[in-house]
RNA sequence: AGGCGCGUAGCUCAGUUGGUUAGAGCGCUACCUUGACACGGUAGAGGUCAGGAGUUCGAGUCUCCUCGUGCCUACCA
């Protein structure tokens, strides 16, 4: 399946992603290597991690905000696989009701049709279609990036079995009295003529006007004033309010207004009534609200507290909707413009006022909202958020980062009853049927045949559809077989964790929480006791991830045209590149600023990778040619064997140790930016920098060469690296897959590295003494290197050193003599009996160093460097004896903050009078 | 109208419970085409942590205020 054995020779110098991932992201699809069988989840003391993919919707098209969701849900899956762990990512789309609709209606209208001529069957068979074709797309782009998802359990909305759990679900709510139906004020969407709910309804601040509208009394004894920010909405009053304490209206209480331009046919205008309701506030406008119950939410409520009649006014379209009146089928803004136009001319238009309102536009359409007076299924909530909030309350659920909590809580204890019917053809249609002889409604699981109530036949289904929410709302029950008792339920629910973004944190992450715990607290647990409502909940965890913005941190969106298209990027530099940014800039709290600079910088990382590699490759062929075979059997025991082992070899397994905890720490808080800079210092910093550099010094084919020790460096650089390559693998899942096949040459011990163990810490011997060591052993290669630098020694000539050290870092460079030589070229090592000046001798806290050579050195530049460091310790130094003279300092801060700070200054003295020394010992200029 | 964030190096961002001299990547400067890698190596420069006040022995970190900036929720005509 690889050519394996040309990669280990002929590897291209630069890493070529578009060659490789392709190719791993089939292989991963087509040997099915992450689906979940249900037996493996029913295992006993197994861990399990399982957790939905937010489905996106069938009309979608991959962006940047699912590539960084599903990045994250990727390392972390992988992650607990890797881990011993049963990990199952479960993927589907949802059937996106307003969108697929508008979609399809859109693709008709090119045709010159609408969906109205085809009529409701032929309709839907045509979205089916469409899905059919064009349905996919989202998920290809995913298999493309590899996600490590459980194919298997690949599930669609509307699949049938889906269905019936949203009928189940529905007609259960119902017989619980938590369904209801009513005419009530909703939002309405006059675009694509559905209600919506209010979370589908947008604000937008506008600059508005308010109109001050004077209303004639019958009686011709006055008049009264309203304000309105829709005049339009007059021809719909069916009455005036006032505060029954505002004074200045006490007079008019009870009288009867003459609706201005309210008449039909020529006829005389309506008569309306001035009420006292306290809802009409003194301070607002004129502090008399003309009153549209049909119209608008408040007036609706004044309406119902009145008796007073609900006018319409306004029809499906949002045009006027009075026969006989001049303005009938106007539409609401020129309907606006006219009336306030003839107001004026009657002179009843007393003001005209600017004033900013929050207008709603739908979410979908985009156009203003028109509240509206309809028929509309609602579930009734308070009893679902109850539950809801005592899950979060207790803990059940914990939310990441944690402020969402509140942001949760807050809503959930504002919230209103849900509007779940929509007047659309593409959706689950609700399972009720209304009946001609006695209009009463029956709702079933079955389609009947008789009317429940009176047994008539005349019967027919109800039009509207469910809102999308509701079905997804289901998702971490129904997925798993709900309302059977299937064992995936048994095995799955509750999930562990629900990865998404902040936008449908009310949307959909509030509705699951409350829905299963509503529905799942009725389900036995695996073992037949009751289930609590900590078992009821879809998941355990929630983590919100920030959105993702353009280079400028502005909202991508089609309309500004600054939309990052990941597939192009991915194409450009790598998924594992694109993914290697979006986990190192997801940082709590803030939006990510997509750059592609960055991106280029994680693309030199997998070059990097890539030739740490073909090193290692050229290294294996030199050995096999001098007769040395590696046993890649041993690369275990080569972690932990490191009984005798040089400094590096323990430093590095120390390192490797520590990476593979920092990213274990940091992915279980996830903090993919702190797991993504450790596995970057790690092999960068550590591994390529300083292992590689100091192993190539180990590596000795030639004659006379010890080869036993060349080959235990050499098995322990390629355990080392494949154990690093196994720490990368959830985040750049392709080249260490590629790597590792070719590392394995055909005898890998695994389908996939991602099946392999991620290392921990257990593997790999290591201990804090070898990086205190290395430390200081680094310090003296930069010192020296920085020393021969400023000397002016030419790169590739090798330099005498002398050192003045204590019996540590003696000891030390005594036994790394050849590692010196190697890193810092120098020469040869001379051990000074004194501390050392001058001569551009330079100091640490553990070491003098000085390179022995001829000085080449600008003495103006020598000097401007020391006094500056002279400069710097001076103030060092002050500040410390200030603090330690410091009496309440001395008293009240802790020991080993005092002592911490007593040292700082002993070595900051020394260093001070070092600098000082040498700048004395400089020839003056 | 309420609520939540953010403001740290030229840019993009880290900085865990307050504790020794504030970090990374990119960019910049100098040197190096060294047999893994110029998508590279080595060494550097660069920050009064938005401003002010307070608490504290000690504040980038806690409190308050101001300024700038982004977002969420909401039935004020």
């Amino acid at each position: 399946m690889l050519g394996l054995k040309d990669m280990s020779h002929e590897l291209p110098k630069a890493y070529d992603p578009s060659v490789i991932e392709e190719r791993w992201a089939e292989y991963w699809v087509r040997e099915r290597l992450f689906d979940v069988a249900t037996a493996e989840g029913t295992q006993e003391g197994v861990k399990k991690f399982t957790m939905l993919l937010p489905p996106p919707n069938v009309t979608g098209r991959l962006h940047m905000g699912h590539m960084l969701n599903q990045t994250e849900m990727d390392i972390l899956t992988r992650w607990h696989r890797m881990s011993g762990e049963v990990a199952m990512w479960v993927p589907g789309t949802d059937h996106a009701g307003i969108a697929t609709q508008m979609m399809v209606e859109r693709q008709l209208a090119s045709e010159g049709t609408k969906r109205q001529e085809l009529g409701r069957v032929a309709f839907v068979e045509r979205v089916w279609e469409w899905k059919g074709v064009y349905g996919g797309a989202i998920l290809d782009q995913m298999k493309r990036l590899g996600a490590s998802v459980d194919w298997g359990r690949e599930y669609f909305t509307m699949d049938d079995r889906l269905s019936i759990a949203v009928k189940e679900a529905f007609v259960r709510l119902h017989e619980q009295g938590l369904i209801y139906r009513g005419a009530y004020i909703v939002n309405w969407d006059p675009a694509i003529q559905t209600a919506v709910s209010d979370l589908e309804v947008e604000h937008e601040e506008r600059l508005g006007k308010i109109y001050h509208i004077r209303y004639p009394l019958a009686d011709g004894s006055g008049s009264i004033v309203v304000a309105t920010t829709r005049p339009e909405t007059m021809l719909g009053d069916t009455a005036v309010a006032v505060n029954p304490d505002d004074e200045r209206y006490l007079a008019v209480q009870g009288k009867i207004v003459r609706l201005p331009l309210s008449g039909v046919n020529g006829g005389p205008d309506r008569e309306i009534s001035i009420l006292t309701d306290d809802w009409a506030k003194p301070e607002f406008g004129t502090g008399a609200v003309k009153v549209t119950p049909a119209h608008d939410p408040n007036d609706f409520a004044i309406g119902q507290r009145h008796g007073l009649p609900n006018l319409t006014i306004l029809d499906e379209t949002a045009h006027v909707l009075l026969p006989g009146s001049p303005y009938h089928g106007l539409d609401r803004y020129a309907a606006r413009t006219k009336i306030v136009e003839d107001l004026k001319e009657m002179g009843l238009l007393v003001d005209v006022k600017d004033h900013t309102l929050a207008i709603g536009l739908s979410q979908r359409t985009g156009v203003v909202i028109e509240p509206r007076l309809s028929q509309q299924w609602f579930v009734k909530i308070q009893p679902l958020a109850d539950k809801a909030i005592d899950a979060v309350d207790k803990g059940y659920i914990k939310f990441t980062p944690d402020q969402y909590r509140k942001t949760y809580d807050e809503w959930m204890k504002n919230i209103h009853d849900w509007c779940i019917s929509r007047q659309l053809w593409w959706g689950h249609r609700i399972p009720a049927w209304h009946c001609a002889a006695c209009a009463k409604i029956t709702v079933a699981r079955e389609t009947p045949e008789v009317c429940e109530h009176c047994q008539s036949k005349e019967i027919v289904q109800e039009t509207d559809v469910l809102d999308t929410w509701f079905s997804s709302g289901l998702l971490p029950f129904t997925v798993f077989g709900w309302p059977e008792k299937t064992p995936d339920l048994a095995a799955f629910y509750p999930t562990q964790l629900l990865v998404t973004g902040f936008d449908i944190l009310f949307f959909w992450v509030a509705r699951m929480i409350m829905l299963g715990s509503h529905f799942m607290l009725d389900v036995p647990m695996p073992d037949g006791s009751k289930r609590e409502l900590k078992d009821a909940v879809p998941f355990r965890e929630v983590y919100i991830h920030a959105l993702v913005r353009d280079a400028d941190r502005q909202k991508m969106s089609k309309t500004k045209g600054n939309v990052i298209d990941p597939i192009e990027v991915v194409k450009k530099y790598g998924t594992d590149a694109v993914r290697f940014t979006l986990a190192s800039m997801a940082s709590p709290g803030t939006d990510i600023a997509f750059s592609e600079e960055r991106t280029d910088g994680y693309r030199s990382f997998a070059n990097k990778i890539w030739n740490a590699a073909r090193f290692l490759f050229m290294q294996v062929d030199r050995a096999k040619e001098a007769g040395v075979a590696v046993d890649l059997t041993k690369l275990g025991t080569a972690l932990k064997d490191v009984e005798g082992a040089p400094l590096e070899t323990r430093w590095i397994l120390a390192r490797l140790g520590a990476a593979a905890a920092a990213v274990d720490a940091s992915l279980a808080a996830y903090r993919f930016d702190e797991a993504a800079s450790a596995v970057y210092q790690f092999f960068w910093g550590d591994f390529c920098d300083w292992y590689i550099e100091i192993v190539k010094l180990r590596l000795e084919f030639g004659e006379g060469a010890d080869l036993a020790a060349t080959k235990t460096a050499l098995t322990t650089l390629l355990a080392v690296f494949e154990a690093a390559l196994r720490l990368l693998s959830p985040f750049m899942p392709f080249i260490t897959e590629e790597i590792w096949h070719a590392f394995y040459d055909g005898a890998a011990p695994a389908k996939s590295i991602a099946l392999t163990r991620f290392p921990r810490t257990e593997d790999v011997a290591g201990d804090a003494a070898s990086i205190s060591a290395m430390e200081v052993l680094q310090q003296m290669i930069v010192t020296v290197r920085g020393l021969r630098k400023e000397m002016g020694v030419p790169e590739k000539e090798a330099a005498p050193i002398r050192v003045f050290a204590g019996n540590r870092v003696v000891a030390l460079v005594d036994d790394n003599a050849d590692l010196l030589r190697r890193l810092a070229r120098v020469s040869e090592v001379e051990f000074a009996s004194a501390a050392l000046t001058g001569d551009g001798a330079r100091s640490t806290a553990d070491f003098d160093v000085a390179v022995v050579y001829e000085r080449q050195i600008d003495v103006a530049a020598e000097r401007e460097r020391l006094t500056k460091d002279l400069a710097k310790f001076e103030k060092g130094l002050a500040a410390a004896e200030r603090q330690l003279g410091n009496e309440a300092f001395m008293a009240k801060a802790p020991a080993h903050i005092v002592d911490g700070l007593k040292k700082q200054a002993a070595e900051t003295k020394m260093l001070h009078d070092k600098a000082k020394t040498a700048l004395e010992a400089l020839p003056s200029a």
